[in-house]
RNA sequence: GGACAGGUGGCCGAGCGGUUAAUGGCAGCAGACUGUAAAUCUGCCGCUCCUUGCGAGCUACGGAGGUUCGAAUCCUCCCCUGUCCA
């Protein structure tokens, strides 16, 4: 894996890079959908890439691994094969779950023992099979097993958890190293940095993770139901300190809103399962707002969702249709408004990418903050 | 004509003497969702009023009477619906 920084904004941290992997370049900044189950909900592979053009999407070790099972997926020539997907796939380890599942995990030095939410089986996770299961998995971009704690956390606990991250990435990358000699794939992985809301600790751990001169890093821990303002300030504590040449990932972020100001701080890569969740549940992203579909409102509105979306679901449906179909139950809908929501996320990211290299990115930012400020 | 069964808030459907303006579900209305245990979850959902409170008043379980301190719940008559028999 290659990362060819294009350009950078003068005014701003914002970048413009070129990720070349296996699977095809990710032109940065990139929004990456979430396909936790080897699927992006509701959208085929063939909209993804044709409709949305979008150039890397997440998949998730922990179910993965539990459901179908990454020797099986192994065994049937890795994941972009078993899912007929041809460009590039980042996996989560598992430390999101360590999270959201925490009732049904035990850490410890060694690992993480999750009960299974499926058959209540137990399953350790250490740092090396982590990254085994990504690699049978044929990932493009791994993420090491780290611990994705809760908000709010103690000052002490942070720090404890995040010593433990950096133990588990210093095992998990050397583990890949090896892996990787005796295989010769061109992936990559990208240290997490962790600190919960405390700037000293994400300092400590940002500099702890580059001696592993990684090929990216990302910033973990984040959207975890801290208030949106901490989450910017711990990216913009970090992003200065990690290598300039190198790509940065925020996970789990964030609000459309959102999306410019980590652009702003020289963040390149986020992902989120927003637009697609959202969308399911009848909450539309658009250029004037969130359009709840269900509302009363929308029962004979036959203007298209977004008239300044090019999307197959604004070019094609009226509101009133997809309200419809949204109070049916009709499948159709998840689709309809997944499509959109993912288009208008990357289209964003797409809109900025051209600023960048363009050198309009300051104006760019100046003017979705008034239109932010206007709406609000 | 006869025998059963039944008529409950927009709909379906519990309740069968008293914390019942009435369990549930659906529909309706509104909100949430951030490296996905989510096609999920939460709130409101008879009317009126205000000092918006586990507030006050009113109207409600086919209709009319009755029994009772108290009735959606028990009794009588009537109306209506379904099934079966003639």
């Amino acid at each position: 894996m290659r990362f060819e920084l294009e350009a950078e904004c003068p005014d701003t941290g914002a970048r413009a890079g070129r990720i070349h992997t296996a699977h095809g370049v990710i032109e940065t900044p990139v929004f990456m959908p979430v396909g936790t189950h080897a699927s992006v909900k509701g959208v085929m592979q063939r909209d993804l890439e044709m409709e949305l053009d979008a150039h890397v999407i997440l998949a998730n070790t922990y179910h993965l691994f539990l459901r179908p099972g990454h020797e099986l997926i192994r065994q049937l020539g890795g994941l972009h094969r078993f899912m007929s997907w041809p460009r590039a796939i980042l996996t989560d380890s598992g430390g999101f779950q360590v999270f959201s599942l925490s009732h049904l995990r035990k850490i410890s030095e060694e690992g993480v023992l999750f009960r299974s939410h499926l058959d209540g089986d137990s399953h350790l996770f250490t740092p090396e099979s982590t990254v085994e299961v990504q690699l049978a998995l044929g990932s493009d971009i791994l993420m090491p097993l780290d611990e994705c704690l809760e908000y709010p956390a103690s000052h002490e606990g942070a720090d404890r958890a995040m010593r433990r991250t950096v133990r588990w990435a210093v095992s998990a990358y050397r583990y890949f190293e090896r892996r990787l000699e005796e295989t010769g794939s061109a992936a990559a992985l990208f240290p997490i940095v962790q600190g919960s809301m405390f700037a000293d600790l994400r300092r400590d751990c940002a500099s702890e993770l580059l001696q592993l001169n990684a090929a990216g890093y990302a910033i973990g821990g984040l959207s975890v139901g801290e208030p949106r303002s901490l989450s910017l300030e711990m990216t913009e504590v970090t992003t200065p300190l990690l290598p300039r040449d190198r790509p940065r990932y925020v996970m789990g972020v964030g609000m459309p809103e959102e999306l410019p100001e980590y652009v702003a701080r020289g963040v390149d890569m986020m992902d989120c399962v927003l637009p697609s969740r959202n969308a399911r549940n009848g909450c539309l992203f658009t250029s004037a707002g969130r359009v709840i579909i269900k509302q009363a409102r929308y029962k004979d509105d036959g203007a298209p969702l977004d008239p300044n979306c090019g999307c197959i679901t604004c070019r094609t449906y009226s509101r009133a249709y997809l309200r419809h179909l949204f109070q049916a139950g009709e499948m159709l809908f998840s689709t309809l408004a997944t499509i959109h929501n993912l288009k208008y996320y990357l289209d964003m990211m797409r809109q900025m990418r051209q600023a960048i290299l363009l050198g309009r990115f300051r104006a760019y930012l100046d003017n979705v903050r008034n239109s932010a400020v206007e709406s609000s």
